[in-house]
DNA sequence: TGATATGTTATCTT
DNA sequence: CAAGATAACATATC
């Protein structure tokens, strides 16, 4: 599933191949994408970025294209070669299209989703900061100090840690691999509530948050179930040390239980 | 066949 | 009010 680290890879793959051209058709073959997106054509592609794990097109008309792959939304992009010989192929593909946006250049960006939970929404700018303004700090910019994390868990004693990291609107982009991955390096049980942690926990939290997140970003993301970036997958799956496994790196068998619904792996030697 | 997996949000419950 | 639980959404895969 795609969490900040996944996002970023995308972004960065997007911008590589898409920053400044010019769209001049768009499909719109679902409703999950915002059907006056078809309508604005032509238009330049201005720039990219990632908040949370939200993905923003930001267009030479002063519009944004506001992005969400929740967990199987999928970006495909084919230079002009590509689409002249793999015509076939990509119609087989890519079952569960959404919309495709033809560039001047004749390349093609496409956007598909399997569950169909993602999203393209059409903004303009006020629409876009209020939906910006929801979300929590970005964990990996300068602004999230330890101090700055300190108050927030300060203010949250009473939640239980795992469903605080997850949710988007106390700290943007991590999910349930990434949260379940920085308690394990952090050596905290996810049930335990905030206002039991420790000065020290706290800190190695932090810090393992940060660390994480980057050397993930470096592998260009974990690859688990039908994730896929723009051009391949990443590889950090094979460094998860938690999610998805049966034993913990010291060679611990894993306990699995439910937290918000979600499955929850720990390890009950290695986190208190 | 049915359990499981996933991100987010609305709604119900404690 | 706070916050947890649950359902809902869609579909593939085991």
């Amino acid at each position: 599933m795609p969490e900040l680290p996944e996002v970023e890879t995308i972004v960065e793959q997007l911008k590589k191949r898409i920053l400044g051209k010019n769209v001049v058709k768009v499909e719109v073959l679902d409703s999950i994408v915002d059907k006056p997106i078809s309508k604005l054509t032509p238009f330049r592609i201005k720039n990219i970025y990632r908040r949370a794990k939200t993905l923003v097109f930001e267009l030479d008309n002063g519009r944004y294209l506001f992005v969400h792959l929740r967990m199987t939304g999928h970006f495909h992009y084919l230079t002009a070669q590509q689409v002249a010989s793999d015509k076939e192929k990509l119609v087989k593909v890519h079952r569960f299209l959404a919309a495709k946006f033809y560039f001047e250049d004749d390349g093609l960006l496409t956007y598909n989703d399997i569950r169909r939970f993602g999203f393209v929404k059409l903004f303009d700018k006020k629409q876009l900061e209020k939906e910006l303004a929801k979300l929590g700090p970005e964990p990996l910019s300068e602004e999230f100090t330890l101090k700055m994390f300190i108050e927030m868990l300060s203010k949250k004693k009473n939640s239980v840690i795992k469903t605080l990291l997850m949710d988007q609107h106390f700290l943007a982009g991590l999910g349930n691999i990434y949260a379940q991955e920085v308690l394990y390096l952090a050596g905290i049980m996810p049930l335990r509530r905030t206002g039991t942690l420790s000065l020290e926990e706290i800190k190695e939290l932090h810090r393992h948050i940060k660390e994480l997140l980057e050397l993930a970003i470096k592998h260009k993301g974990s690859t688990v179930d039908n994730y896929a970036h723009v051009d391949g997958s990443g590889n950090f799956q094979n460094y998860l040390v938690v999610y998805g496994r049966d034993k913990c790196p010291k060679g611990h068998v894993l306990k699995k239980i439910e937290i918000g619904g979600r499955g929850t792996s720990y390890c009950s030697e290695c986190q208190k």
